[in-house]
RNA sequence: GCCCACGUAGCUCAGGAGGUAGAGCACUUGCAUGGUAAGCAAGAGGUCACCGGUUCGAGUCCGGUCGCGGGCUCCA
């Protein structure tokens, strides 16, 4: 018998025939046996229970905390509630039950319509499942085995899913007591350790993802190898939700939502504030950069459209309108309208790059069901900009984008990754084409050497994409910028460059966005400070509190003199006892508060209290004009 | 758009198995002049989202519409 080497978690190596089994890497070595725990990597292959094991390998425990642990630990949990759903609802159709980044999913088809109390009764027989302590077990079968066990079991998903496996493959099946089920692997051994469990929420989802198929019903769920976990995680959500932008945006009076404009978000006078300074700070680095701004108008006839193949491609997320029996459409997008500009006169190769931002108030119709406060909204101001450049420019400026977005995003603390999307099966153009803008990117992508991952297909309807997905407070990422490479619209409104040897010639077109839009940055904002803005960005950057009404006119000159020098400044003159003022400056999340009274008027003094801090004593009004300008000025993220 | 849940005062929410609405906060007024997260009292506030049906009678039951929330699909 041919010996193998195996190498343990603890470094040691020991000899096996050929054909182990591995079961569990800590355990029952001296019998041949190993088990795996929790899912092992074997030569950097994730084996499953009982894979076997034919050739050298290096065991590595995964842990519950690693990706990989966590996935094993969850995808074995959508089993225990899988089996736990057939034992209360024995007509249930399977359909898949993955690990997701925060637990698990299994989707069913049941006439049932599952409610709340049934989550509690799931939960309760997975429970009983993991006292019952099952082992999970491994086997294979040939596909009209496989799809023959599926038909005779009334299980027409899994009939579907067996049937779109590669030929070749392994068709494998996970048993858990009574439940069988299609699946890869790996998974636990046994499910003693899933000890706290919850199921979060009932969702409708298409089968396979098609809003063409069938909805099934999804039960969301977590497990945890302790109940502290579970109650940290519970807790973690719950503080996800206190910093929703939905619920501070009403609280804080930024903006609002109202039914006669679904999708239409209104921007109080203190949102604006915030809009106001975003967009200065915008137009600030952008001219620093070389950017001119332009405005397009929002409603422009139909024939625009037409050209742009906006009609053809986009047509069903757009408004339209008619005027003077012409038929008009609301702009989804700023780009023709830019082009018109540029069309507006004869452009010489050395004009170029042209770089035209533009604040560019768009429309889209957007299914109701996907309408979330500012995160994704029907009308929203593009911080756009399109660029026009000689082929000879475009990496040049690619880069140029990239390191803008850097430093934006930089000054806010977001953390982001890239996501680069090619050509969509709805698209213009050539394949070359599309090569050369695509490779365009992943150029410029490397020589900043930023990391991406690829979206096949995801591309907008006339070039490839990168995208920059920020995350947020609650783990979420969102897209907000993104670079566009487009061949298309010079194609389609024919534009041209006068060349060096006197040719007209088409320059290349960048569309590129940096906040992605105006609302949704917000919208992130708000999460990712959890309303505590800091000092550069607070609608109120301090507030006088007067002791005593006593105090009110010390107070209105403190706040003359902090006014003056541009700072936003408030007074709460109302009659009112200090606490009772502190607490709602607290709450509005104002940074700095200044109470002023007997002590402070004698020396021409405020008292600070910090938003987070406290009080952190009295200083002269002048010397608190000094320090909190230095932290807009640096715009201090705190 | 689709599936499920929900829609009561400006806000957060109560209204047991139909009998025409309540609390706290906010708001107005009065008292209190108070030193770092809610002083006391009174008053004013609602076509119970909208439309229709069942019923002697609907906030409550049924149907529809709109909106909102959690997802799916889509996306800045």
């Amino acid at each position: 018998m041919d010996k193998i080497k195996i190498t343990l978690p603890d470094g040691s190596v020991k000899e096996y025939e050929k054909g182990v089994k591995v079961l569990d890497v800590t355990k029952d070595i001296s019998e041949g046996l190993a088990r795996v725990a929790l899912g092992a990597v074997v030569n950097g292959v994730t084996k499953g229970l009982q894979e076997t094991i034919n050739e050298d390998a290096t065991f590595r425990v995964v842990k519950f905390e690693d990706k990989e642990g966590k996935e094993i630990f969850w995808h074995t949990s959508s089993h225990i509630m899988a089996l736990a759903v057939q034992r209360l609802f024995p007509d249930v159709k399977f359909a898949i039950g993955p690990a997701i980044d925060n637990g698990f999913y299994y989707d069913f088809d049941t006439e049932h319509r599952f409610s709340p109390e049934d989550l509690e009764k799931i939960e309760e027989e997975m429970a009983k499942i993991v006292k019952e302590g099952h082992v999970l077990e491994r086997f294979v079968m040939s596909r009209e085995e496989a799809i023959e066990y599926f038909k005779e079991k009334n299980q027409p998903y899994k009939v579907e899913l067996v049937e779109s496996i590669p030929e070749g493959e392994e068709i494998s099946f996970y048993k858990l007591g009574e439940f069988v089920d299609l699946c890869a692997g790996p998974h636990l051994y046994d499910v003693k350790k899933v000890k706290a469990i919850k199921l979060l929420s009932i969702a409708g989802a298409y089968w396979r993802g098609d809003e063409n198929n069938k909805m099934l019903q999804r039960i969301y769920g977590i497990t945890f190898e302790k109940k502290k976990d579970l109650d940290e995680y519970i807790e973690r959500l719950e503080e996800a939700k206190k910093r929703d932008h939905r619920k501070l945006g009403k609280e804080l009076d930024l903006f609002s939502i109202h039914e006669e404009g679904p999708g239409f978000p209104f921007f109080h006078p203190k949102g604006m504030i915030i809009r106001n300074i975003l967009e200065s700070f915008w137009r600030e680095v952008h001219t620093k950069a070389g950017y001119e701004e332009i405005k397009t108008p929002l409603i422009l006839n139909e024939r625009l459209w037409h050209q742009s193949g906006h009609w053809d491609h986009y047509k069903e997320n757009m408004y339209f309108t008619n005027i003077d029996n012409e038929n008009y459409a609301i702009k989804p997008m700023n780009c023709p309208g830019s082009i018109l500009i540029y069309k507006s006169k004869m452009h010489s190769y050395r004009d170029l790059p042209l770089r035209w931002a533009e604040l560019g108030l768009v429309h889209r119709h957007e299914l109701s069901g996907v309408l979330h406060g500012l995160m994704r909204v029907r009308s929203f101001t593009q911080d756009d900009a399109h660029l026009y450049v000689l082929p000879s420019q475009v990496k040049e400026e690619l880069i140029k984008v990239i390191e803008l977005a850097d430093y934006i995003y930089s000054i806010f603390g977001f953390k982001y990754h890239i996501e680069l999307s090619t050509r969509p099966e709805k698209s213009m153009g050539t394949d070359e084409q599309w090569e050369l803008a695509t490779n365009g990117l992943i150029e410029a992508l490397n020589a900043k050497g930023k990391e991406y991952k690829v979206n096949e297909g995801d591309g907008a309807f006339y070039g490839p994409k990168i995208d920059f997905h920020l995350e947020d407070a609650i783990g979420r990422t969102w897209q907000c910028g993104t670079i566009q490479l487009d061949f298309q619209m010079p194609e389609k409104f024919d534009l041209t460059y006068v060349d060096k040897d006197n040719e007209k010639k088409r320059p290349v077109m960048i569309h590129r966005t940096i906040f992605g839009s105006l609302e949704r940055f917000m919208g992130i904002l708000i999460e990712h400070y959890a309303g505590k803005f800091p000092v550069w960005l607070a609608p109120v950057q301090a507030i006088v509190l007067p002791i005593a009404d006593k105090f009110n006119d010390y107070a209105h000159e403190v706040k003359k003199a902090l006014f003056d020098k541009g700072i936003r400044v408030e007074v709460d003159d109302r009659d009112e006892k200090i606490g009772y003022k502190i607490r709602e400056a607290q709450l509005q999340k104002i940074p700095y508060m200044l109470v002023v009274g007997e002590k402070e008027v004698e020396g021409n003094l405020v008292s600070v209290r910090k938003r987070d801090i406290g009080d952190i004593g009295q200083m002269p009004v002048g010397e608190f004009v000094e320090k909190i300008k230095k932290e807009i000025e640096d715009k201090v993220n705190q």
